[in-house]
DNA sequence: AGCTTAAAGCTAATTGGATTAGCCAAGAGA
DNA sequence: TCTCTTGGCTAATCCAATTAGCTTTAAGCT
């Protein structure tokens, strides 16, 4: 048996594909390895298992949609950034809905590298949203609103969610219209932190 | 072995039940017989399957969430009327997390009780949209913007996505109210459906 | 070139869930 | 009481995940 040159890497990148084609939840080992040209326990030579396969995708995930969105983010301020932001979002979860859905999964508590990526995209909004004057709480929330507005677009319609003839794009640059509106009219820094509301994971939105 | 005196619902009742403790992603067939008392195979007795399993919490979930949306929506006008719906909405979510999964699902083309359970919905929706005085494609819009903007909050919220000790509620309300103001400016009737977007399941949003 | 050894394959075996087949008792109705 | 449908059970099959243990590759040294 001549050896297949697998590493952690491809066997994710491999996996993350599968996850595209097939759906993050009907990911299954079996077809990774069939992918890798390699016997399914010889997978976990390289991976510890199915768990660990869905966070390395979700890292994947993360990071390229980081890096694409900080390429859409540049050069363009105000409305306009906002507008390329939310399309590259868009974009993105169109074209890789397997890595999209384990992006949203989040880190495992005690996950410092994937609470840490989860951190570079929160910092890459942020930066996007300079142009609204925001910071402080404030700013938390706007990334939240937009974050949660997105999201929601992009999941409703990759789960068939939108049947009617209406154009997708014109409901999303309402939805992007309205939060840009919103954000205009934020205080520049909203009230502290409401006590007894700690999350298990700070750093991540 | 005496009877356990079980029906479809029951079954679907009890699955419900499983998928809102371990996750709807996480619902299994054993757990629902557990449940029922009943062994794994006797469950096929009253239900074809996982599948159908699932599609019923789907019908189950949307039918709930209608008549509490409903109620929520009654006797409230305007932006109150906005906010009370949304509420209702997130409060499902948090309350029946493996039902408020399985309501998002769509439903498998050409199943009509399905489509129409869905339609219901919709029809609620308008119907508390109903003091922005839209109509047409503009209430098809606010109606996908409202359902994004919930979805995508409490579903970011269900993930754990929140890590910030900032309150949630708060960023709710910021969104709403940004949903509240687009919703007046909106123009009274839209432009009409772009070709070439036909959706497979119309009459779902 | 030849030795050593960790890494990377493989097959076999176990576990757990879904599903199907086929047997048997419960109990409603003639 | 007899009958027949219904609902429950056990046994068996399939598939995916995971673990154990064996073997070969090929990299790094002499």
């Amino acid at each position: 048996m001549p050896r297949a040159g697998l590493t952690p890497g491809r066997v994710i990148a491999e996996a993350a594909a599968v996850a595209d084609e097939v759906g993050l939840d009907k990911l299954t080992l079996a077809a990774v390895a069939e992918r890798c040209g390699v016997s399914l326990p010889s997978l976990y030579k390289h991976v510890h298992g199915l768990d660990e396969v869905r966070r390395g995708i979700s890292l994947l995930a993360v990071r390229e949609l980081t890096s694409t969105l900080a390429r859409a983010g540049t050069g363009v301020t105000g409305p306009k950034s906002l507008h390329a932001l939310s399309a590259a979002y868009r974009d993105y979860a169109r074209a890789h809905p397997g890595r999209y859905a384990a992006s949203i999964v989040a880190p495992a508590p005690g996950d410092q590298e994937h609470a840490d990526v989860g951190a570079d995209a929160v910092a890459v909004i942020a930066a996007a949203l300079q142009g609204y004057g925001l910071d402080g709480s404030s700013l938390i929330h706007a990334i939240r609103m937009w974050r949660a507005a997105c999201h929601g677009l992009v999941s409703l319609e990759g789960a068939g969610g939108f049947g009617l003839p209406e154009s997708v794009d014109r409901t999303y640059g309402h939805l992007i219209d309205a939060l840009d509106a919103a954000f205009r009219n934020l205080p520049a820094a909203d009230q502290s932190p409401v006590a007894g509301e700690s999350g298990p994971d700070p750093g991540i939105g």
